[in-house]
DNA sequence: CTAAATTCTGTACCCGGTTCATCTATGAAC
DNA sequence: GTTCATAGATGAACCGGGTACAGAATTTAG
């Protein structure tokens, strides 16, 4: 198995992805045509789209998180909440370099910004599904939705580098306790 | 005032919209172009574009809830939740046929679903400007993610034709409330 | 009536994305 | 090593949303 059939897809997949993000990083997304990306990573456009369904994708989909994984393998004594407040206290701590430009590819591109909404649309049904098997199926969907914008929140204060650990305390003792004091 | 300059232009505007609507209920939003809506108003697609930023706008600037301004005229004894529960028990109400066309057409595409994502972001931030005069920023904005996030849901439930007064209400006492018991 | 400011129009273009027919390289069988 | 089916890559033509531009038409002001 691993044929050269496959190793080479897998390296024209990741040669497409490395070439599109340096371009990125260098001129900002908006900036950048398929074309050239194409052109630079020696494939043709409709190979490029045989391995990315879209231009944003070549960026997102390396930014999926699997929040309802997450939750469904939570440790039995943990609450949903857990599960998604542990996950997120590990991303303040998260700076890779690397991490950074990505974050300044997405800031700096309305579309992009649009398309990680849709992409947080997913994970909200994903995570839904998996709710539902604990609650009734409005409740479920009702909780994946407050869950991800608290999460979505949460990532938009990362992306102007102002999260803390008590930005994310505050923000589950919110989902936790609710707005009545509010 | 009203000159016949002004009158022209409230008049074509309106035209390209009701034009486009139609068309949108007989055939859906990807299968009619913005070439063929320009045409069947009678205007050049440049004009069209000059009245709506987007093909996607001709649908979705007619669904815009002023949330922002809602919390902000609420009374004085109301709560913020309180403001938003009660527009949102409106909606349970609202059964005009036009609005049903409105939901199929939205419902039907992908594209729409999409910018109404957008559209629900920027109400997000509206109304998050609006709280952070009564709460610090980050609490300001958390709220308002949850507050939208649930609108959002109760409208979803909406355009399924399953919201009840008994849905609206789960949803916002989750949010009073939150979710430690669950 | 004339001149200036606005708006509309057609045309050509850009870019993301798809279709199609064709060609090349791979892997398997003999 | 040759043959052959097939997966995958290719270029070129195309589609639809959206924009740039230059010029024509129309409202408004003087």
């Amino acid at each position: 198995m691993a044929g050269l059939r496959e190793r080479k897809k897998e390296q024209t997949r990741c040669r497409i992805e490395q070439v599109a993000m340096r371009l990125f990083a260098e001129r900002g997304f908006d900036d950048v045509t398929v074309n050239e990306i194409a052109e630079a990573a020696e494939v043709a456009k409709v190979t490029l789209f045989k391995y990315f369904p879209s231009k944003e994708a070549l960026v997102l989909d390396g930014v999926k998180e699997d929040f309802a994984g997450i939750v469904a393998a939570r440790q039995d004594d943990r609450s949903v909440v857990d599960a998604v407040r542990d996950h997120c206290a590990l991303m303040v701590r998260a700076d890779a370099p690397e991490v950074a430009t990505l974050v300044r590819i997405i800031s700096g591109s309305p579309a992009l910004l649009v398309g990680l909404q849709a992409v947080q649309a997913g994970q909200r049904a994903e995570l839904a599904a998996v709710l539902a098997a604990e609650q009734d199926e409005i409740t479920a969907r009702l909780m994946a939705a407050q869950l991800m914008s608290t999460v979505t929140a949460l990532q938009e204060l990362f992306f102007e580098g102002r999260l803390t650990d008590d930005a994310v305390k505050r923000a589950f003792d919110l989902l936790e306790n609710g707005m009545r004091g509010h």
